[in-house]
DNA sequence: GACTGTGTTCTCCTATACTAAACAAGTGTT
DNA sequence: AACACTTGTTTAGTATAGGAGAACACAGTC
């Protein structure tokens, strides 16, 4: 019953790793991963030729780079999502309303990932992007209706690792936040995530289960005090409740 | 210097079928997948644990899904093209003057990749997805300004399939039309790709190379005639030139 | 024309990814 | 409840095939 960390299957392993290597250098040589991996060049080669064949790569003079199939799977996954399908007009109002950045954030494992965005120029994260559940409002306002059992192996598992200065790090301090999000249905972001950006989130309960949340963003120096507080928050949580109906 | 379609890394294939797989069925459990591809079940249950480790795949109470993970990667490679980021608002334009649905997209081996699109409902190919470059008015755009060795060589590699009763398969009459497209820098698409489906397509040349194509499509009622030729086409093939503009 | 830098190919050997069968854990049926 | 009949997981054991490493080809540079 412990975890067995045991991958198995080491030449996916490795392939996954060019993949992402490939996508963080954004194209590379066979030599160059070679040497950024602790892989032989043949191996490197063996696995690029495979991954070309198959079609996730490509081979732009002289370089490799990664196809745009991923954006298929990414896509298609995407779409298929049913908290995306509920959401997705309802953050493009709220873009409109607040005249900020709106998010569509759903839980996978220990991470927020951001299924939509509308509005944004600089944000922090991208779309597709993720944070840890306990560093950004959306996050937090997950971690809130789990169960009191979850929370603690997710802080068990995980920590609480700070992004900022601001970033809850203390068990009992995430305890109380939660009760107080649990109560209100709403979470708060000051700069936790991101210095310089403060959020609102609202949570998206389905059957009790925490499937996704809303949240809107801004700049520390627009998005605060009764804007975020009152005006935003309520937007934030009126889209979410309407998502919850949708879902229904 | 034939075709060497020795697939090395076989784990990686096995793979990267598993995903496609969960993918096509929107998740599965391990025997599904053994049945499915000719393995074991064993094999399936590494892959998957290994997949799932490395972030991949979730296993979702009982059956293992597709993470968010590629969505990342996807839209990554996306907004780092720049072919994309200088037609993005290009295309929302056009899509608000045609009041249509606008694509763009980019070449990719002997695909058309549809790297966005705007106005979409029930149009036959999703975002990321892709279609061969003779069987659509983008890809044909986009053949045009290839070179006559290539446009051989592509025929000569893929054949030409067709995917309705409209779609050029003749040799000799694609190349009289690709003449014409790149005459009038415009290329149609009456019903070639789907039968309901018309399109007009201007492809982005930049150095005389061919890295993409604007087209918009409708259903064949709608978009036909004069709105289809003159209107739409103009429309469309000064999109293109204004984003030809932009990436020089 | 020697000299770095690529990517590709080759062969040998061992790590390793499969198969098969047994095991465990749920589901639902009588 | 005990039953078969699912499913997923685990475990040996063997054949395979992936990786190391050097040699090769090819390009560009001085």
């Amino acid at each position: 019953m412990g975890d067995t960390d045991t991958i198995t299957v080491q030449a996916t392993e490795t392939s996954m790793q060019i993949v992402e290597e490939l996508y963080d250098r954004d194209g590379a040589g066979v030599t160059e991963l070679a040497d950024a991996m602790d892989v032989s060049k043949s191996a490197v080669h063996n696995h690029l030729s495979t991954l070309r064949t198959l079609g996730y790569v490509k081979n732009t003079n002289g370089t490799y780079e990664l196809t745009h199939r991923f954006l298929r799977i990414g896509f298609g996954t995407r779409e298929r999502n049913p908290v995306y399908q509920a959401a997705q007009s309802e953050i493009r109002k709220l873009a409109r309303n607040t005249n900020a950045v709106a998010n569509l954030v759903v839980p996978e494992n220990a991470d927020a990932v951001y299924l939509h965005r509308i509005g944004a120029r600089d944000h922090p994260i991208s779309i597709g992007g993720s944070v840890k559940l306990h560093a950004a409002a959306a996050g937090k306002a997950i971690l809130a209706f789990r169960s009191a059992d979850a929370v603690d192996e997710y802080v068990g598992r995980h920590g609480l690792d700070p992004k900022t200065d601001r970033t809850v790090t203390d068990r009992a301090t995430l305890r109380s936040e939660l009760r107080s999000i649990r109560d209100r249905n709403i979470a708060f972001d000051r700069g936790e995530l991101d210095p310089d950006w403060q959020c609102a989130a609202s949570p998206v309960v389905v059957d009790g289960d925490p499937v996704g949340a809303v949240s809107v963003s801004g700049p520390s120096d627009e998005m605060q005090g009764k804007r975020l507080e009152e005006d935003t928050a309520g937007l934030v949580s009126s889209a979410a409740k309407t998502i919850e109906l949708e879902l229904l």
